[in-house]
DNA sequence: TTAGTTTTCGAATGCTAATTCGAATAATAA
DNA sequence: TTATTATTCGAATTAGCATTCGAAAACTAA
């Protein structure tokens, strides 16, 4: 027979429980350094059970960085399909929303962020969230700067540099004590969002 | 008998030939999935060749780190033990003299700056350097805070926020035209160098 | 030339961990 | 209850690779 609704819905909440135990896992090993079993372990399965929800170690990693990557888009859309007067205060929103949903989410986004380009398997559906949000975040910028609201330098580089001091500033090591949202909001003020009169 | 000149030099050469096709290797698959006999063919030895040189893939991976960060603080040092007037002065020197030690060594830092936190082996002598440099910084960062040449901003978070804009201004992806050094310092000039009079 | 030493490397060895097997066990529907 | 299907998992199986072996080649010094 059909499988009932409710059975679906365990398959899901299993699925979302080892997701969450192997991200874990990969957060403190990384994911050539996790083993199947000590994610089976941290998420409460024996290891062939999780080979009944995934077909792979690697399709499990995709998972989660597919999850975390359109959680952020859903969450970004929004404020980029309004149309402000300014393509500042839009690209400044965006940011302060995606620090918010970093700090939402302990872990997760630290780890997406830092996933090493190298490991990028061929084309995998997450990067599509990705690119949408780097495509959008480049585009303001250079309408920004088109209108003098930032400095004059190649969007790109600026792209970049922004990026890293975003990356700077919201994803401190877990040591330190956690940045407060006005933090960051100085910092952005300060360092970005003005533009500079020379 | 005792090893001639000659062939103490020979053996160095051929080491930094083998680190050289690791480095290779390493940007490309990184230290999990580089295999030793990637390595070797790269490097043009045979496999068990290369550890005639060295214990295992880890002191190889080791010693490029060390490399690199003890290339890059002998370059900074005596920027650093220069008094100057202003410690912002000194902290933009040391950045731009670092970015110019990145570019002369295409690969190498990106590859140094990338190295994911997990993998930190125990205490490996390369993290003196890394330290070092990071510890110089922080308190050129701290002084010119408190005589107000940067804005005042916990010194940590300024820090972690400029290391990532450095990072991102310097560390383009090697896809994109090579950035000059113009480039840097109008950016260093606009962004970073001129405290914000608000 | 020769005895010793250094260097080289292809072919084992052995270990680790991903993935698969096959047999339970539980849930569902009739 | 019973047949069918869904789920679970410990125990193989297997593949990939780091590392070691053991023998050869090249070099050195006498």
């Amino acid at each position: 027979m059909a499988i009932s609704k409710r059975q679906k819905e365990e398959r899901v909440l299993r699925k979302e429980k080892i997701l969450l135990g192997a991200l874990e896992i990969f957060k403190k090993h990384g994911l050539e350094n996790a083993t199947m079993d000590e994610i089976a372990l941290e998420s409460g399965f024996g290891t062939a059970t999780i080979y009944y929800y995934f077909h792979s170690k690697e399709e499990i990693f995709c998972a989660i960085l597919l999850e975390g990557w359109e959680n952020l888009w859903k969450n970004i859309e929004p404020i980029v399909s309004i149309k402000y007067d300014s393509p500042r205060k839009t690209f400044i929103d965006v940011l302060l929303k995606t620090s918010e949903i970093v700090r939402s989410r302990p872990g997760l986004y630290e780890f997406l962020f830092n996933v090493p380009k190298q490991m990028s398997f061929k084309e995998e559906p997450w990067k599509k969230n990705q690119e949408r949000l780097y495509r959008t975040l480049q585009s303001l910028l250079k309408e920004s700067i088109k209108l003098g609201e930032f400095p004059d330098i190649d969007p790109m580089i600026l792209f970049k540099a922004l990026g890293g001091l975003f990356m700077g500033v919201v994803l401190m090591g877990n040591k330190n004590k956690p940045i407060a949202k006005e933090d960051i909001e100085t910092l952005l003020n300060q360092i970005i969002s003005n533009p500079v009169a020379n």
